[in-house]
DNA sequence: CCTACCGATCGGTAGG
DNA sequence: CCTACCGATCGGTAGG
C-alpha cells in the first residue's frame, strides 16, 4: 500500500502512466522499509519487480538513486505544505494542528516512503546527504518559529519550542507502530486521538 | 559517552573490571548507532577497538551476539523499572510520569545502547527476534494498562490508551535529535519540558 | 530485458 | 592476539 487510493485512482485506471521506473521505486520503498536500506539487496528488489537484477539498471542509475527519489519526494511535500500553511491568516495553534494533521495523513497514506525517508536518510551520499540534512534543519526551525509566535500570542503554553518540535515530529512517526499492529483503531480515530493528546498538551490549562 | 558517569564511577576507578568484552560491546553500540547494524562492519569495530578483526572473535561469538547484548540489556532495564513502578501505591498519572522520566534519563545517559535497541532490533535473528518483539508488546500493554487505570480513576483524559503509549514512547525517542544538536538546552530543562508537554497533555483541562 | 561475470567487501575460521 | 584466507554476497557493467 504505497500510494493513497484517492491520489492515484486516475493513474491506476488508465494504467499506462505507472511506468516501470515508478514500480521499481515503489517496490524499493517497501523493501527499504522492511529490511533497511543496507540489508535490502538489488537482487531482492529485482525479484519483487519480476526481472533480473541487471535489468533494473535500464531504469535507474544506482541503488542510492532510489533512496534520493524517496527521501526528497517526501521532504519536498512537507516543505511545500509548511510554506502553504505559513501564509494562511489563522492562529498559530491552528497552523500547528494543520501541519500535524498533514504529517499524520502522510504517515498513514504514504507509509513506506515516509518511513524510509525518516529512518534511512543517513545512507544518502554526500551531495544529497547534506542537502537533506539542511532541509530537515530548516523545516524544524520554521515549525519552531510558528510555535514561538503562538507562545508570544498566548495561544500556546510557554515551553521550549525546539523541544516541542522534536516531540511532535517523533510522536507522529509513532504511527509506524499503529500501522503494523493488529487491533488498529480507524485512521480518523487515530488522527483525532493524536491531535487531542498533542495539541491539547500545548494549549494553556487554566 | 556510552555509560552514565554516576553508575560506572567505581568501575572506572578500579579499572580492572572494564573487560575487553565490555569495551567491544560499548564500541559496537557507538558504531551501530552511527552507521546502522548492517552498514557497520566487524573491521570498523576492530579498528575502533584497536585490534585486528579476527581477534574480536576471542571475546564474542558473532556480530549478532553484540546486537543481542545491546537490545536485551536495554529491554531488561525497562522491564525491571515498570515492574517496580507498577507496585508503588501512587496515582496512575504519577506512575506514568516516573516511567517517562526513566525513559528520558535512559535516553540521555545511555544514548547509544537505547538508540540501537530502538532502531536496529529488526536485525536480530529469530529465537531472539521474536523474544524481543514479545517483550516489547508486553511492555506496551502494561503501560497502556496503567493509563487505562488512570482514565478510570479520572486522573487522565479519556483517550485511546494504545495510541497514548505510542505517542509517549516515540516522543521520548526524539531525544536522539536533541542529543546530536548544537544548541542543547540542559538535560534537566529538556526533561521538564518534555514532562510538561506530554503529561500536561494527558491531564484533564477544565 | 537477459546471461555472464567483475572487483570489493563481508562475517567468520584455521592455525599458530 | 596475529596472518592468511574462505565462501558468500554485494552493487554494478559488458555485450547482445
Amino acid at each position: 500500500m504505497l500510494v493513497c487510493y484517492l491520489c492515484c485512482m486516475a493513474r491506476i485506471k488508465t494504467d499506462s502512466h505507472t511506468s516501470r521506473r515508478e514500480v521499481i521505486i515503489a517496490k524499493a520503498a517497501l523493501l527499504f522499509r522492511e529490511k533497511g536500506f543496507k540489508a535490502a539487496s538489488m537482487r531482492d528488489l529485482a525479484e519483487s519487480v519480476g526481472v533480473e537484477a541487471a535489468s533494473l539498471y535500464n531504469h535507474i542509475k544506482s541503488k542510492t538513486e532510489l533512496l534520493h527519489e524517496l527521501c526528497f519526494g517526501v521532504a519536498n511535500r512537507f516543505m511545500q505544505k509548511i510554506e502553504e500553511v505559513e501564509q494562511e491568516k489563522i492562529p498559530a495553534a491552528e497552523k500547528i494542528e494543520k501541519i500535524l494533521r498533514f504529517h499524520i495523513h502522510e504517515m498513514i497514506h504514504h507509509y513506506e516512503e515516509v518511513y524510509v525517508s525518516d529512518r534511512e536518510w543517513k545512507h544518502l551520499l554526500d551531495p544529497y546527504l547534506s542537502n537533506f540534512q539542511n532541509q530537515r534543519r530548516i523545516y524544524r526551525k520554521r515549525l519552531a518559529a510558528i510555535i514561538e509566535a503562538g507562545i508570544r500570542a498566548g495561544e500556546i503554553e510557554p515551553i521550549d519550542a525546539p523541544t516541542a518540535v522534536l516531540i511532535l515530529l517523533h510522536a507522529v512517526s509513532g504511527i509506524e507502530s499503529w500501522h503494523r499492529s493488529r487491533h488498529k483503531i480507524s485512521a480518523e480515530e487515530l488522527e483525532n486521538n493524536m491531535i487531542t493528546i498533542l495539541v491539547g498538551g500545548l494549549r494553556p490549562r487554566k
